[in-house]
DNA sequence: CCTACCGATCGGTAGG
DNA sequence: CCTACCGATCGGTAGG
């Protein structure tokens, strides 16, 4: 595993490593050890790029969050252009999370392990983006478009945790069911969910904009 | 019989606190020594009465899965006698969770933890119930009262795993709005959700809302 | 249910 | 990036 093509520098590789034994053995249930196996190097070494394991861990959601804050934006600013695009951002959303589902696997066990410093990140980070999008629901219920009845915040943050859940742990659930649903037909469920139970049954027409 | 002190026999004491660790911290941030301190022994006390941690591991699941098996016929009975009493049937199935949050923790844990074996779990001794639900779903898309693209399985799914997400992780992702949803108002979006996404809506009525 | 003791592994440091 | 070494904690056993 270990060669002197170490050209990707050593400190992402051990990033990657990381990102992957944490997501799917959870931080307590890995060893820097195991993880300074997987980059082929020795455990002092690894603590030369990162001074500690909880050092580590930070770099490990640091580093996921930029993929968040890079995907977020796009994913809900296609939520806000038009009603018949909500399918195509949580379309968008979910497939950030099937690219690789050690994200989902990951956030969801820092929410477990440390709720209050994942809570702080979330404030910093998502805030904004996700009230872009229940602003924008607000709107369409003035508008008569989405349901009245609706709460937008709970809704959005439903949708959200479903698509995490299905992702981490849905193939698991599956086994609840005859017949195992995969996430893809999952994912292809909520959002015919979200669509119903956000839209009004007859909305009164609103296609001006179609592109 | 001891009359000094109101010890409800050892064993389940140490079931108590060990669910509430493994659920708290997990099972690998959870040493045997902290739940043995929790119920005030010794640690090799503890290991009389469960052979390894790995044995306690399993006690602390089957004595969770009495719960879920004594709680899930009367949520899913309810949810096949009528159909305005899904809404009931979900909050039956919310309150079993609320009651003690760390029933969705542990679980949710577990599955993050050992895939395979809470997969076995949920196919022994959930499905038979789950098979009841979804065949009545189905028999309410022959009947034109429910919704002919719901996909049972993945709908059925998406419910229970949401109400566990809720429970488990809703307050931690309520940081991503500016305004938290209580936990309470998570739930009572998802029985909204849940029926508005179920049911057909309403056969045209003479109601004239549209434009 | 306890005291006493075990080897293995943990995260981390010294020093080059 | 390595070898060598550290104290602390881990799960578990002996034996009463």
């Amino acid at each position: 595993m270990n060669v002197e093509t170490s050209q990707p520098d050593v400190r992402s590789r051990i990033l990657v490593e990381a990102t992957r034994l944490f997501a799917e053995r959870g931080y307590n249930g890995t060893s820097i050890q195991a993880v300074s196996e997987s980059v082929g190097i020795r455990r002092p070494s690894l603590l030369y790029h990162f001074k500690s394991k909880a050092d580590l861990r930070d770099a490990v959601l640091a580093n996921m969050l930029t993929y968040w804050k890079d995907a977020l934006p796009s994913i809900l600013t296609a939520a806000t252009s038009g009603g018949d695009r909500l399918d195509r951002a949580l379309s968008a959303m979910a497939a950030f999370f099937v690219e690789d589902p050690n994200r989902a696997r990951l956030i969801n066990r820092e929410m477990l392990d440390r709720p209050e410093p994942m809570g702080e990140l979330f404030r910093e980070n998502l805030r904004p983006w996700t009230g872009l999008l229940t602003g924008y629901i607000r709107m369409g219920q003035e508008a008569g478009s989405v349901r009245a009845d609706l709460d937008p915040e709970a809704w959005t943050l439903q949708m959200i945790m479903a698509a995490i859940g299905a992702v981490a742990v849905g193939p698991v659930g599956g086994h609840m069911l005859s017949e195992h649903p995969s996430v893809e037909r999952q994912l292809r469920e909520l959002v015919r969910t979200a669509k119903a139970s956000l839209f009004n049954p007859r909305p009164p027409a609103q296609t001006s904009e179609v592109s």
